[in-house]
DNA sequence: CAGATTTAAATGCATTTGCAAATATCCCTG
DNA sequence: CAGGGATATTTGCAAATGCATTTAAATCTG
């Protein structure tokens, strides 16, 4: 990949960083932001014995029922070997329960106790109210606009996940 | 902040996780999307001798010139703590460069070197590639009104930082 | 202006993380 | 149906992380 070499694709060449500005590279925008949230959950989860990994594997669980291991790592964002160990610490809690898949016996499926619902349900107001803070003084349609991109990106991204 | 005490806002109560959906909940899809977004580029920092903080670091320092370490935290969306060491590493490496602040004797400004900056440019072409798969087949129209609101979203998540 | 308080940055330390390898099982091919 | 990959999950281990503390310097207060 040196100086000469052609890029891969016709628009050539990519505005360099400091033209287009921090705060115009979305993805920039977008971990400053995702950053703060999670900051701002860390407190209440700690509060509750959830980390980040346990908290959002709770959230997933409290939607999707049953999910192999490595289905609830994709979608709860954790990679798999640190979410295996988060499953060791809400299964001794008693939030989670694994269960041995009927059809493949290497798999395990993932099920939310009422004690793990119960948990996240203490969580959850928190989540919605940062939400909320993010999108103050955004209009009802502008943010769902906003969510309907997010979604064209989330399936943009999706392209080898689940 | 029992269940009996008023919320703060009118909107009532709010709707589970489960009627919302995850993918109607803004953070876990940005979440979702983050988390590709930073694993995509993980490979390509690693063939630098890089790491998401050295990288956010550079980044950051790539727009804006001399900054506190405090300051930088911030905008490279680090820990205080994590970016002191990865400014050791960064140093090492010669691609920043620590200077004491002329006013204030505690406080230290960091610069980007021109190794620091070319390295960076090595980079950023996938930074903005990364970006466009994101992106891929959402009109510019529809782009510009994300950026937009992200934009607005840092402000409200912003009250007491930077 | 002395003493208390705040602020900037670095560091000690226990925990967490994630890569790579191990283990167990399944599936495909000849 | 035996053997060679795939696949699901766990685990070993070194490195990274973040909280709390320390050190040093600035600022506030009476």
């Amino acid at each position: 990949m040196t100086d000469q070499s052609p890029p891969e694709k016709p628009p050539g060449n990519q505005p360099r960083l400091g033209e287009v500005g921090l705060t115009n590279y979305a993805p920039y925008l977008m971990n400053r932001i995702m950053g703060r949230y999670n900051a701002s959950l860390r407190d209440e989860m700690a509060g509750l014995g959830l980390t980040t990994p346990k908290m959002r594997a709770l959230a997933v669980l409290s939607v999707i029922d049953g999910p192999l291991i490595r289905e609830l790592a994709v979608y709860s964002v954790v990679e798999q070997s640190t979410l295996s160990r988060a499953l060791d610490q809400l299964a001794a809690d008693g939030l989670i329960r694994r269960a041995a898949d009927s059809s493949d016996s290497r798999a395990t499926r993932i099920f939310i106790t009422d004690a793990g619902r119960s948990t996240f349900d203490t969580l959850w107001p928190r989540m919605a109210e940062a939400q909320s803070r993010m999108f103050r003084g955004i209009p009802d349609d502008e943010r769902r606009a906003f969510v309907g991109t997010l979604q064209k990106m989330l399936t943009n991204i999706r392209k080898h996940e689940i």
